[in-house]
DNA sequence: CTGAAAGCGCTTACAG
DNA sequence: CTGAAAGCGCTTACAG
């Protein structure tokens, strides 16, 4: 491998100068400059950027760390993530924890030692163990989708989404809203949007039966499942209408109601969240709540980069929604 | 920052003993190992990898490049290349080019300056830049999807699921079939398809219309319009199945076939390639051909780890795949 | 079983 | 405008 040794001698010159010459900074008679810009193209030099950052204390990486990068969701953040990093010349290291809480702990240490300059966090839970590794971490850090103590966060409205979910149902005359949610270890997803569910109930003065909740594990399968639970567990009380807090539950949940005759949204009407590509395409198109992620991935992106450039407070970001309203509804 | 040496110095050996424990190799009483494990645990000392990397030439990293993160084929792929880099504990340097040719050979350079220990690309095209810029890399290179000269290439059995699911069509007594592609400079996609297609037909005796025939560029609405192309320019001979070589164009088109109020597959078959969420919960659903993408990613990942142990042969490997019959034909 | 020394490929004061 | 030297945090022969 030719190293800035190598291209120093050709050119004889000191790899001082080498290096001034491929960072652009310092004087260097532009005869010099020339010369080694020759070598550089010719052999094809490569500086490496371990040593760099060796030296340097940058990496120009950024860590993510996602739940399942085979998800609409998470695909558009890295997505969103990637269009603003790369423009400032970083590139993405990417973890998947597949799930596993325990891993988002060990890629948060393994990524302080791959000397990234932040991290962004798509955290599926909330525990102490999180909170106390993340609070030992000097990086900038930003976690997007929870709310983390003393950790800059940008956050969907999932409180108000499910709230406003709820009303829009109400108001259209659906009085016996189901619901199907996540498991509460899951703040964001799980707790609060069950929590506006049940609090727009509550504060319009309507009854839900427990039978009318469930809770799926944000496959498609389990939404189906799900719906299958609450139809047999509501004799005589069937629901008008279900709120799904994930588009991918409800699209199971439709499929089972097809399957079963169930007319949609005569029988029964359907809302999900996330705005997915498949819930526009599905009959009947799903009604449903766009997050905008991408949006949330440039603002982690940005944000990150300017704590990079300058450590700041803390602070919380909360993003906007649309509900978008369309035939299951 | 705790480096090595701090531990050595707060332990009272050298940090070369240091080095021995963390990397597990070489004698160490049992005395000092203790020790030294306690204190790195009290510090929570995390070793440099980049120091590491500079000195054994080994990153751990292996540099992914794809068109576009938010596409399911994709972000199955990556999820497939994760599952098993993250067992050798490797991680993934992922770069997107958002289908910017001219990026796919930037990334190719900048994976090497990141030294990364092996790259995995999914060309989306193949030119002459391309191949002399891989030329000269020196790592494990794979491709995956594109035939690269040269390269360990796994691909897609393109030709053959293409003539495979002309020849279904024409079996099921669809004669007169349409074919909506993406452009040529794209060897699988674009072309070996389009071949695919064209030499069923023709072996079959069956012939077909130039207006027939359109291009998108893998969008949905690509798909919409090239459908509404094709009923436009086919005065009279209007076709009876329509062939897309993927799934997001395919839904496109049934968008507008059911919009102008043509009955799927009574009036026009449709058929895709991809076997995405969607083609399943669209109605009707989509018959469609799985090239069980993660697995591709499982292979290309194999293979790279594999020749990052020990340098081998170019070799091509094709990959198998499935047609689903549903409701679309 | 343990340590001193060299070196990986860079950058950055410092001096001229 | 240019270079010699130190140092970033590790690992690895080599020697004992």
């Amino acid at each position: 491998m030719t190293t800035i040794n190598d291209i120093a001698k050709m050119a004889n010159v000191s790899r001082t100068t080498v290096s001034r010459v491929l960072n652009n900074n310092g004087y260097v008679s532009e005869d010099v400059r020339k010369r080694i810009m020759q070598i550089v193209e010719e052999t094809g030099y490569i500086p490496s950027l371990s040593a760099k950052s060796l030296r340097t204390k940058k990496s120009g990486v950024i860590g993510v760390i996602i739940p399942r990068i085979d998800t609409e969701t998470a695909s558009r953040v890295v997505s969103g993530i990637n269009e603003v990093v790369a423009k400032g010349n970083f590139q993405i290291l990417l973890t998947d924890t597949e799930l596993d809480k325990q891993k988002e702990i060990e890629y948060i240490r393994l990524l302080q030692s791959r000397h990234v300059d932040g991290i962004i966090l798509l955290a599926t839970n909330v525990n102490d163990q999180l909170i106390a590794t993340i609070k030992d971490v000097e990086l900038p850090f930003i976690s997007l989708g929870q709310d983390l103590p003393g950790v800059t966060s940008i956050l969907y409205d999932d409180y108000h989404a499910s709230v406003d979910v709820t009303n829009m149902l109400l108001s259209k005359g659906y009085e016996k809203v189901a619901f199907i949610g996540v498991s509460e270890e899951d703040p964001s997803v799980g707790r609060l949007r069950k929590k506006g569910y049940v609090d727009a109930m509550a504060s319009r003065g309507y009854n839900f039966d427990e039978s009318w909740i469930e809770t799926g594990d944000f496959s498609i399968e389990s939404g189906y499942e799900a719906m299958k639970k609450i139809i047999k567990n509501s004799r005589g009380e069937l629901p008008s209408a279900v709120f799904v807090v994930t588009d991918r539950m409800a699209i199971g949940a439709m499929e089972y109601l097809r399957e079963q005759g169930y007319r949609i949204p005569e029988d029964m009407a359907v809302v999900g969240i996330g705005a997915s590509t498949m819930s526009r395409y599905v009959t009947p198109s799903l009604t449903t709540v766009d997050y905008f992620n991408k949006e949330a991935g440039h603002r982690a992106a940005e944000l990150l980069i300017q704590q990079i450039k300058q450590k700041k407070e803390a602070e919380k970001f909360v993003q906007t929604y649309r509900l978008i309203k369309r035939d299951s509804v």
